[in-house]
DNA sequence: GAATTAATTGAACGTTTGTTTTATTAATTA
DNA sequence: TAATTAATAAAACAAACGTTCAATTAATTC
């Protein structure tokens, strides 16, 4: 046999990312092999070769894509100009937005950077880095403008990654609890972990409807 | 070849398990052969058979040792009949403790559940939701007697969880933060998420280095 | 319609995998 | 010291792994 009819690139390695991101973060990167992944597909192993030059490329695209799609969500919504409250509201919902939606490759993302080789994992940490970055200077704006009470800005700011990243972990959203219900309850708690009092924290929080999209 | 001189059934189960976790938490379950794991040891991998009858069942002890331990732990420094405040700023110091002391047990629980068979991964994820229950039931008295102020416990706990969990994520203690300082402030940030008011917050965290031996 | 390019198959490669079996020696018990 | 048990090595198993290569057909271009 050789090409199939109907066959067409695109949307192979389309049907391939797509695939890969689902089995990766079911089964674990290590514990999926090509050829399984090519059976999802519906295609013989050896066409996998033709989009990706080994395992760990695909593993590499997959997560650049993501963390790519991240920042670009990011700096699409940023208030950059707002007050930090405001600008926290922001970078809490449009997280919460992004990786609900992306369940699976938030996980691949998170989970299987140790299958990356030394280069590939600094590449991908220096994305995240930069994407976190922002969230450690809008924690240091509000410190500085005691708009926020704040003692470790840089502890802080993991500990907000940490608690909105986890939410992918238990949510799903379903007839008790929709997206923008979590996310608001998420923004009042990012908001007391900056150290907002309750009534400029309600304020902020529920006047953000428009980051919840 | 046979038996070695000085072998010993129990330390030899001893390194296995050690080694194990290391490489485990490292490389990822899937990515560790028995060879490897062997070689670690010093033997070779036709031994591992004679304390796991296979792969899974390694994992799966190394997986219920950490529960164990973790639940053990817990019920060793609980204050029953103190105050919520209390009781919640002793579960936030010995779930750091904890953790920060068994970083690569912590990773393996808590990454590797997707390699256990169905039977398994409920015993684990059982072992799990006892522990977690504790701080769900803590959160809920203390929103009854008006000690916190908490809109949904069930959603704040699994958040409190995610976020003093992911302190062993960036977190090695060195000389500019010990884990007696890591855990104040984290406590400081659960009263937060708890809706402890500033000055009773501060009492409760700054008079518990009981809690953080 | 012929030539070229794109997409895929099927077979094969050497390695490595988890696991079992058998033999052998060290330590312990009688 | 003889018999027994504990702990290991060495070799072998079939199965699965990532990857390569040559052959073949569909779609596109000329």
């Amino acid at each position: 046999m050789a090409r199939t009819s109907g066959s067409d690139g695109e949307k192979t390695e389309a049907a391939i990312r797509e695939a890969a991101v689902l089995l990766i973060a079911r089964h674990g990167f290590e514990a999926v092999s090509m050829r399984q992944l090519a059976a999802e597909v519906g295609v013989q192993a050896a066409a996998l070769y033709r989009y990706f030059p080994n395992k760990e490329e695909l593993l590499y695209s997959l997560m650049r894509e993501h963390m790519d799609g991240l920042i670009a969500s990011w700096e699409k919504v940023r208030p950059s100009s707002a007050d930090p409250a405001t600008r926290l509201a922001a970078y809490t919902a449009n997280h919460i937005r992004y990786h609900v939606e992306r369940r699976h490759s938030t996980h691949v993302s998170n989970m299987e950077l140790r299958s990356l080789s030394p280069e590939k994992l600094t590449a991908i940490l220096k994305l995240r880095t930069a994407y976190e970055k922002e969230l450690r200077q809008i924690l240091r704006d509000g410190a500085e403008s005691g708009a926020f009470d704040i003692e470790d800005t840089a502890l802080t700011a993991m500990a907000m990654i940490q608690m909105i990243t986890g939410v992918i972990v238990w949510f799903r959203p379903d007839e008790r609890l929709s997206v923008a219900d979590v996310t608001r309850k998420y923004q009042t708690m990012t908001m007391r972990l900056a150290g907002v009092e309750q009534t400029e924290e309600a304020r902020h929080v529920y006047a953000l409807d428009e980051f919840r999209a």
